[in-house]
DNA sequence: TGTACATCAGTGAACGCGCGTTCACTGATGTAC
DNA sequence: TGTACATCAGTGAACGCGCGTTCACTGATGTAC
């Protein structure tokens, strides 16, 4: 015999145990590197069809021709999968970036490039954004699904730092500390926005909207601590 | 004549339709708009409590303390719940930002202002994103879930359109129209980002972050299409 | 004014399905000798 | 070099649960007479 539903006034109250988001092991053999990878490349194209709430693990598995226990060897649970993509992507995009900040960091003293260097890093977060299947999605879930939302505040936090430090070696001394920290996470906001822009529309538009970018943050970082007039 | 009413119970088509996102229909009597109201600030509530992939219709029924077909009177699917929140909240915000722009559109000619008018915007919209329950989980929701992005597109495209509008009056004649209409697009979502970075901190840091983005905007504007030097 | 009655707004109870996940097991791989 | 064997990486087949949703029905509301 069945026990009728209960429904409403009971609250019950959810024990949920913290979710792991780490890769259970690492694979050592090549056969087992291939399936994490294909579970991986699988999981960003699916998030591109079909979006954060409808993805599955089993959507997962059927897609990439294998079982559930073969994901659940690898992954404890379908945030983990989520979070390593988001892991990949940022670290991979702080790379680019700080490739380039490092290799300009010599030869700029002042502001006179500037434009140009914030759209070139402009060009390469969007080229790795665009470049990784399902890439925008992993972009939008991390400002979206909670579980997700650490490794984008990690994220911005040191895209913020690199461009602290870029302005205030590009010689912004007036600014205080806690004004020039404001300000480089809304450039770092902003640079992402427009990167999430520039993903949605055609390749051919990425360009454009680099170049206004660089214009954007150049002006306000040449102009803000100066006097205006 | 009186024709006898007996409920027939007719199938309803097998046929899967694309996902309705309007409200079945709007409530009329007292009881009926207060439960329809419920419904949504519940739902709100949980969006900032579980996320959007753990919300679900049963739970917001259970919060509510209502039962699942009192919810489905007035909502197809749980889509349609989140479509109305996301067009209740960019509405108002649009409002809000519209009253603002034509209040002050014939006391300003140039620049000189152009930076406290922009604090002054994201204030009011980060207002509103603060003041209703979930409203910036509401607002990630429209960037990462597929059915509600359209919202936000149109959302930004008239935010873009109002801005483009109020530079020109404000005196940027030299930009290309597709050029004015990037730094129109990139400003709109350059402000938005700034929301969403307000709202997820104290409320008092919403101040400084409004002028640091309105001379980030205001420079960008006013420098943009000028001669630098 | 009261009330009959059509219509509106809700409940109670479940449905089928796909979800995340696991168990017991087999086949593949790497390596010591 | 071949092979025995420990270990690694996968399969087959399901599980219980909660999901979105619906049906048949009752109670509440508004209004015509």
């Amino acid at each position: 015999m069945k026990t009728p539903r209960k429904r409403s006034s009971r609250r019950r109250a959810p024990v949920r145990k913290a979710t792991q988001l780490e890769a259970k092991l690492q694979p050592s053999q090549k056969r087992a590197k291939s399936t994490f990878e294909t579970i991986l490349d699988v999981t960003g194209r699916l998030l591109g069809e079909v979006g954060v709430e409808r993805l599955s693990t089993n959507m997962i598995c059927e897609r990439a021709g294998m079982t559930p226990p073969a994901l659940y060897r690898w992954f404890p649970n379908k945030y983990a999968i989520l979070a390593e993509l988001a892991r990949r992507m940022t670290t991979a995009q702080l790379e680019a970036v700080e490739g380039l900040w490092q290799q300009r960091a010599d030869a700029v003293e002042a502001f006179p490039e500037a434009a140009d260097e914030i759209a070139e890093v402009l060009k390469q977060l969007n080229k790795i954004t665009r470049g990784r299947p399902g890439g925008i999605w992993i972009m939008r879930a991390m400002r979206a699904v909670p579980m997700l939302r650490d490794i984008r505040m990690a994220f911005r936090t040191r895209l913020a730092a690199i461009i602290r430090d870029g302005l205030r070696a590009r010689g912004v001394h007036a600014a205080p500390e806690e004004e020039l920290d404001i300000a480089a996470h809304l450039i770092a906001e902003a640079i992402l926005a427009a990167d999430e822009m520039a993903a949605e529309g055609p390749a051919s538009d990425v360009d454009a909207i680099a170049r206004e970018i660089g214009w954007m943050v150049e002006l306000y970082a040449r102009k803000r601590w100066a006097p205006l007039r």
